[in-house]
DNA sequence: CATCGACCTTG
DNA sequence: AAGGTCGAT
């Protein structure tokens, strides 16, 4: 397929969004709603295949958001000495398009957890509670759906090591399975109110409502805010973050949380998300 | 509202 | 410590 505006697929998939992505011998697959995708970007081409059955094209435009001006969008949330240097490096970094269920459960895994334990505990989930797909005689292991998911026992779930999670997917889980527009029907709602039904769900805090809003929702101005993003707001707002007395940062609060993310929306504007995204991966590949 | 500790597990 | 959230005070 031929790219019509600028996209880097590395950084897009690089950039902490998605979990279920990995690179080798020069492909990405991924396991996206079912299906196992491979990837790969040549300059102008992107190049893809996908298991059990083909996807169209229209499918890649819109889970990689090629359909966003993206050239506008950094234009617009271009407002700052950090984000300029975060656009310059990371130019055609795109927002990942998720489905709602996978995104939800993906991001209540990732409380308190570091990437590689989200990405094992996603793993296990999959092995346990998803379906198996062959391909090339590797096995894959699709997403868990929800009714296997609301079947599941809490130890059980317990045995995928995702410690205190467990009993939040299992909530989650029945919760939908009674009512399985539950989340569907949030899509009609602004993304305040969005936000504010996602923090309803148990395990489900300001954090990881915004990144289902973002992310699965189409809410752009949703800025999800964590120990990093924190971090960089503060270096740019030129203050310095709370510390307790022995000099370590203090927990973000909710008020707080309230605070640095609705500055992040006057001062980025409706596209804050995209500007979150950048700053995330630019603060973690500097700090490290 | 603010503060605090607990919470599972692993690198 | 790691991309927080919950419940009690």
């Amino acid at each position: 397929m031929k790219l019509e505006s600028h996209f880097n697929l590395d950084y897009t998939l690089s950039c902490g969004q998605v979990f279920r992505w990995g690179k080798a011998n020069g492909w990405w697959y991924g396991i996206v709603d079912g299906s196992i995708l491979k990837v790969r970007q040549e300059g102008d081409e992107l190049h893809f295949s996908a298991y059990p059955e083909d996807v169209e094209d229209e499918f890649i435009k819109s889970y990689f958001r090629l359909d966003d001006d993206l050239t506008n969008i950094l234009r617009i949330i271009n407002k700052d000495a950090t984000i300029n240097k975060a656009i310059q490096q990371f130019n055609g970094l795109r927002i990942v398009r998720q489905s709602v269920w996978d995104c939800l459960i993906s991001y209540v895994c990732a409380t308190n957890a570091s990437i590689a334990i989200i990405e094992s505990m996603l793993r296990n989930l999959s092995e346990m509670f998803g379906d198996e797909i062959v391909v090339n005689g590797k096995a894959f292991f699709s997403f868990p759906k929800v009714k296997k998911l609301a079947k599941a026992s809490v130890n059980k779930i317990k045995l995928c090591n995702v410690g205190y999670r467990a009993r939040f997917l299992s909530e989650i889980a029945k919760q939908v399975e009674n009512n399985p527009n539950l989340l569907e029907e949030l899509r009609n709602s602004d993304y305040l109110k969005l936000r504010d039904e996602l923090r309803s769900l148990p395990g489900v805090g300001p954090k990881v409502a915004d990144c289902v809003s973002l992310f699965a929702f189409d809410k752009l101005e949703a800025f999800p805010i964590d120990v990093w993003i924190r971090r960089v707001i503060y270096q740019i707002k030129g203050a310095a973050i709370p510390r307790t007395k022995d000099g370590t940062e203090k927990p973000l609060t909710v008020s707080e949380y309230t605070e640095l993310s609705s500055f992040a929306r006057r001062h980025y504007g409706k596209f804050a998300g995209y500007a979150q995204e950048y700053l995330f991966y630019y603060i973690r590949s500097k700090d490290r």
